[in-house]
RNA sequence: GGGCAUAUAUGUCAAUUGGUAGACAGCUUCCCUUACAAGGAAGAAGUUGGAGGUUCGAGUCCUUCUAUGCCCACCA
């Protein structure tokens, strides 16, 4: 069988996934080990809006490397893929599409034939992602997969609803609260984002004085001047002397006929602008709470859509917020009580989804109580340490912290897109909450309802999703999938729903479930443009990873994305994936190469048990580190380490190294060294396997002897892939130490003469004489290598010694361990120029001895440093005086 | 305003508990050697942002400054 001697990852990526999915394999119900321990992660859903991007490329390709590991292990393994449907997202987006295509808005069509809208889009847009979450390869159960509207989690959603509206948890108030104008609808506290204002104005407005014989006025400041038509009080410090005597006072509201008092408050700050502040308490949340404490009236002077209300007076019911604000500045300029106009650098408050700047009002909506919630997750925490998070810092503070200044939360939404809120109002406005409208009705004795217009915040969904995936719905508690799955391993996401997100599932199922919803929380890094700044739309900076793919191959991409994954944020770069691009390319050609040669042979794991050469062993003790130090480095999610590891064991040690120092044996068709690197090989690719899936299944299947044999015990009965195989446990007896020191000699003498050669420029295809002096041990070492060492420096014959036995004309070296190495040159040496390559090995050693003399000198250390420190430092001096010894004797000889 | 993070070779990033700094890309020189030029071989390149301090020893710990980024809170 012969390859190409590139590797097309297109071919690889065409039919495995496929395969896979329709034998069974991503389905936990493939371990037919009863006693196989689990593990499952849930997908965090991505949003039913847009395409997949290079975060969810990240996230994705790590919970797989995690879920694939553990599979390979033989962990009874789930993988839960899912969608959201978004509400303020996708309706803002449907809503967009219906203006283009038929310029109308979802009330000309109605709530009915709106939804139907949404639904039709889901299926278009979702299909897409779905498509695209397929492409990456990832090993998830789709007999099992979620979305957050689908019948079960909606009657989940619905019955924690009525649940917590039972035990009091659930309220419906006035309060006052975040308003996008745009979207029409409510908003969290966590779906307002700030937005820098350098062009913004502070207005000094003069309020007069009522009944002061000189006309006093009384200037306040603000940045919203048309809320001044909803003023009910200016108040001061209760401290400020300047202010004292007007305590009491009114003031004559202009452009109202209202009269307003002057009140003091502690809240406000004497030194800051004015030092009078004027009060709207319904549309200023501080004014709010004032307005609470000091018994002031609200006037609410704006509609939901951002224009002024009939409250705001004649002259402006209807005006936009914005001409509304121009007018009233021209008013008081009028009334000579325009002060004057700053300007005034500040953040304002903009809808997270439309970037429209929010109006804070009051408005009824449905909320939750989170104190009993959040007691329960902090208790979690601080008892069980529950949930923890990598990288510890600083996320375990941030999300505690957060925890204790939680406040209750607003769940309504007046959208159309999503779950209803389960409460229904007769005809008196008296309110039934219920599982179903049947159940209203029964409640309230009338058939008379009417459902609440408004729908479920998106989260209300989500925050369910850990149990809600795993069939609960609050009727049915107990199901398989929850007792054997629940509570999930690990949570894979971006720090941005941390609160949103994270902290609200562990809440609810603390409350529910009565466990924590995943033992770990993995926060990854973001992934930055090539610039350094985050990836965005409207830079047009950002890479979809659905062209990475295309251009470099899934498997570079996620082996990419999973070396960066430090937890820190990285900047992507091309050249990145272009280099494991290459490594791809390059298992390919390893593997192109055993299979040139693999007549006759077949995998045999009984070959890593008996090696006899150095090299042998060599490799196996360094398959079998390097399975140690990526099943540690996964266990403490170190993703990038795992990769470094397994890129350099392969390219270096695997490589470069042992198929050069086999090759001679290989080619030959020895059987016993092409079985024993076929199986290195195969061992090799398991171990990529978690981040290179479509690869390695496609060059397993072409090595002889892999087969179903090969799978973890818990799969003997299904189709052979490489995803089932063993995953490669460290075996500490082959590990070998001496093996390892002695091939690292052999590697350093080829280097070194391959070192002299290049600076003696010797051409690649003269063939050199080696001379090599030292002790028995090492010259036995070479001896017993001698082939490998000819054949990897270029050279025709190996003289070995206890002393050097060679011509004057030779350039030299000398090895750590004191082995004297010499190169015959006659004719063609340059003295001047060895003379000068040896005077600077002498003088690099010179400098690095230098600098530990001084260490053994300082008293101090050699008292105070551990043994083994001070030891080293010696060993090392002694290794450099009998090189440097070596190399002098050299120079002076040269004449 | 508060909190946190980051600053390391030309670039992007690593560096387990403090032990004297590595990878990839790029660069220089040589090589199409029968797995791979998406390759091989050999190299050059860093006062670890500045200044102090603790320590025998600091990229790592402490203080401070500078720059950048993120989060939280929002004084009109």
């Amino acid at each position: 069988m012969e390859l190409s001697k590139q590797y097309n990852p297109k071919e690889a990526e065409e039919s495995h996934y496929q395969r896979w999915e329709e034998n069974g394999c991503f389905r936990p119900e493939i371990n037919e080990n009863p006693d196989a321990e689990k593990y499952s992660i849930v997908i965090p859903p991505p949003n039913v809006t847009g395409s997949l991007h290079m975060g969810h490329a990240l996230q994705h390709t790590i919970m797989d490397v995690l879920t694939r590991r553990k599979r390979m292990q033989g962990f009874r393994t789930l993988f839960v893929p899912g969608m959201d449907h978004a509400g303020i997202s996708t309706q803002l987006m449907v809503t967009r599409q219906l203006k283009k295509d038929e310029g109308k808005t979802p009330q000309d069509i109605g709530r009915e034939a709106f939804t139907k809208k949404v639904w039709d889009w889901k299926e278009q847009y979702g299909g897409t992602i779905l498509k695209q979450i397929r492409r990456e390869g990832i090993s998830v159960d789709w007999s099992r997969e979620a979305f957050t509207m689908d019948e079960g989690l909606s009657k989940a959603v619905r019955n924690v609803f009525v649940a917590l509206y039972e035990e009091g948890n659930i309220y419906r108030g006035a309060r006052i609260v975040n308003w996008c104008p745009k979207d029409e609808t409510v908003l969290s506290d966590l779906e307002v984002e700030d937005k820098e204002k350098k062009d913004g104005k502070l207005y000094y407005l003069q309020y007069p004085i009522k009944e002061s014989e000189q006309k006093r006025t009384l200037t306040v400041a603000t940045t919203r001047p048309e809320t001044m038509l909803g003023d009910t009080a200016v108040a001061v410090n209760p401290n400020d002397e300047r202010f004292k005597d007007l305590i009491g006072k009114t003031i004559d509201l202009p452009l109202t006929n209202r009269e307003i008092p002057i009140i003091s408050d502690e809240y406000v700050d004497a030194g800051f602008g004015t030092g009078a502040v004027k009060i709207t308490p319904a549309h200023d949340p501080n004014d709010y709470e004032m307005g609470q404490r000091q018994n002031l009236p609200q006037l609410n002077v704006m509609n939901l859509d951002g224009t002024m209300n009939e409250d705001a007076g004649e002259d402006f019911s209807g005006l936009d917020r914005y001409k509304a604000r121009k007018l009233v500045v021209e008013k008081f300029d009028e009334l000579g009580l325009l002060e004057k106009i700053d300007d005034y650098e500040m953040v304002l408050p903009v809808c997270e989804r439309c970037k429209t700047v929010i109006e804070t009002l009051i408005s009824e909506q449905w909320w939750v109580k989170m104190d009993e919630m959040r007691d329960l997750a902090l208790e979690l925490k601080k008892d069980k340490d529950y949930p923890r998070f990598t990288p510890e810092n600083p996320h375990t503070k941030v999300y505690t912290d957060w925890l204790e200044n939680l406040r209750d939360w607003t769940i309504s939404r007046q959208l159309w897109w999503g779950h209803q809120i389960p409460a229904w109002y007769d005809k008196d406005g008296n309110v039934f909450v219920a599982r179903s409208k049947e159940e209203a009705i029964e409640n309230a004795g009338t058939d008379e309802l009417t459902q609440d217009e408004d729908v479920l915040d998106t989260w209300f969904s989500s925050w369910l999703w850990s149990f809600s995936t795993l069939s609960w719905d609050g009727e049915i508690n107990e199901t398989e999938d929850l007792q054997e799955f629940h509570p999930t391993d690990v949570l894979v996401t971006a720090r941005d729903i941390i609160f949103l997100w994270v902290s609200r599932m562990v809440m609810s199922a603390m409350k529910f479930i009565g466990e924590r919803p995943f033992d770990d929380v993995y926060i990854t890094g973001t992934v930055l443009a090539k610039d350094g700044q985050r990836m965005s739309k409207t830079k047009g900076n950002g890479v979809d990873p659905m062209d990475v793919f295309e251009q470099y191959g899934v498997d570079a991409t996620r082996i990419t994305l999973a070396g960066s994954s430090t937890g820190m944020d990285f900047a992507w770069r091309d050249e990145k994936v272009e280099s494991y691009r290459n490594f791809a390319n390059k298992i390919w050609n390893a593997t192109r190469f055993c299979l040139m040669n693999a007549e006759g042979a077949k995998v045999d794991l009984a070959t890593l048990e008996n090696a006899e050469k150095i090299a042998d062993k060599w490799i196996i003790s360094r398959l079998n580190k390097t399975a140690k130090e990526i099943n540690e480095a996964l266990d403490k999610y170190a993703f990038h380490v795992a990769v470094d590891k397994l890129y350099h064991f392969f390219w270096d040690d695997f490589c470069d190294w042992y198929i050069e120092l086999s090759k001679d044996e290989i080619t030959a068709g020895d059987t016993e060294s092409t079985t024993r690197i076929l199986t290195i090989l195969e061992q090799s690719l398991r171990l990529l396997h978690p981040f290179m899936p479509y690869l390695t299944e496609e060059l397993w299947h072409k090595l002889p002897g892999a087969d179903a044999s090969l799978h973890n015990s818990a799969y003997s009965n299904a189709e052979p892939t490489i995803m089932l195989a063993d995953f490669p446990e460290s075996n500490a007896e082959l590990i070998n130490e001496k093996a390892e020191s002695e091939m690292q000699t052999i590697i350093e003498l080829i280097t070194k003469i391959r070192n002299i050669r290049a600076e003696m420029q010797i051409k690649p295809s003269d063939k050199i004489s080696i001379h090599l002096a030292g002790n028995p041990e090492t010259q036995n070492i070479f001896a017993s290598n001698e082939a490998q060492i000819l054949k990897l420096a270029r050279a025709k014959d190996l003289t070995l010694g206890e002393s050097l036995d060679a011509p004057n004309a030779s350039a030299k070296g000398v090895l750590t361990n004191g082995t004297e190495i010499a190169i015959p040159l006659e004719g063609l040496i340059d003295f001047e120029k060895e003379r000068k390559r040896l005077q600077n090995q002498i003088n690099k050693l010179e400098t690095e001895k230098e600098r530990l003399d001084k260490q053994l000198s300082n008293e101090n250390f050699v008292n105070k440093a551990p043994k083994e420190k001070v030891d080293a430092v010696r060993e090392r001096v002694a290794e450099i005086e009998t090189q440097t010894k070596a190399l002098n004797e050299n120079l002076e000889n040269l004449g």
